[in-house]
DNA sequence: GCATATTTTTAGAACAATTCTAATTATCAC
DNA sequence: GTGATAATTAGAATTGTTCTAAAAATATGC
């Protein structure tokens, strides 16, 4: 079975074709830089890279470029929320579910032994002091 | 059994002065106004809410206040990835664990059943279309 | 109570991440 | 090739947040 669980430079073209977009030498750079080193680089760490092979490259590219990798779903975005911080004064453990429609965001309350079991698939040597955990989608009300 | 969950107006006094810090007006009507209208207000929203009762008060005081409160745990911050997104070119389903240590972030992968389970506590009405988990806390390597 | 030290607030400047704008360049369909 | 569309560019603008230095409020030792 092919590992499908990484996008490929050779995929990426059919990927952005599929979306009506077109594989330019800038995207595709992007998309290799991030293959490259997986250290979940910065808009700007990622523009530093990408310099190096296209050094007329701007700023405002990379972010194009990493919006679109991101649409096409090769590329995931980490800190989703990007957004203002917002405050909340519940603390019974409890994830969030932001409602894209309305821009609202709802508590939604966690069982603790469900907390425990996401906790539970940490390797070894890690140790969290917090989780947060994010839906995104609608909601009916 | 008294509800723990949150905290109230007269208990925000003491904790403040578990932590030696003070029960200012600013920081009590902060707190009023997260407890008041539980919709996750931005900063800038408490602001302006806050600014009903206290028409002198500065951002940046609402900003110290909404920090204070988290750091004595009245209230958390939703959105406390705060800094750059991040992009990862990982298409399996996984976590992020953030290392506050080394500010590195590493993929934990997470079993499909696990997610199903997490997308399972969701009351009816809801579809997410994306889950995002973030631990943080210390990593041994 | 008073002087002094400490904490907190304030206004505004500074900063960082991101988005927008308008002009230029590249690519596609014919 | 020509015209239409898509993508890139540089730089300005915007947004959310933090910093700074001074003023105000509060606590503490006497």
């Amino acid at each position: 079975m092919p590992d499908t669980s990484t996008a490929t430079p050779a995929s990426l073209t059919q990927t952005l074709a599929d979306s009506g977009l077109r594989a330019t030498p800038q995207r595709e750079v992007v998309f290799n830089v991030l293959l490259k080193k997986r250290d979940h680089p910065t808009a700007d760490e990622v523009f530093a890279r990408v310099k190096a092979e296209l050094p007329t490259i701007s700023l405002a590219t990379v972010y194009n470029c990493l919006e679109t990798l991101v649409q096409c779903r090769v590329v995931r975005a980490v800190n989703f929320e990007r957004g203002p911080t917002r405050y909340c004064p519940n603390l019974r453990p409890h994830a969030h579910f932001h409602d894209e429609q309305s821009g609202s965001t709802h508590d939604i309350d966690l069982p603790p032994e469900l907390l425990e079991q996401v906790k539970a698939v940490l390797p070894p040597g890690y140790d969290a002091n917090a989780v947060e955990i994010t839906f995104r989608g609608r909601s009916a009300s």
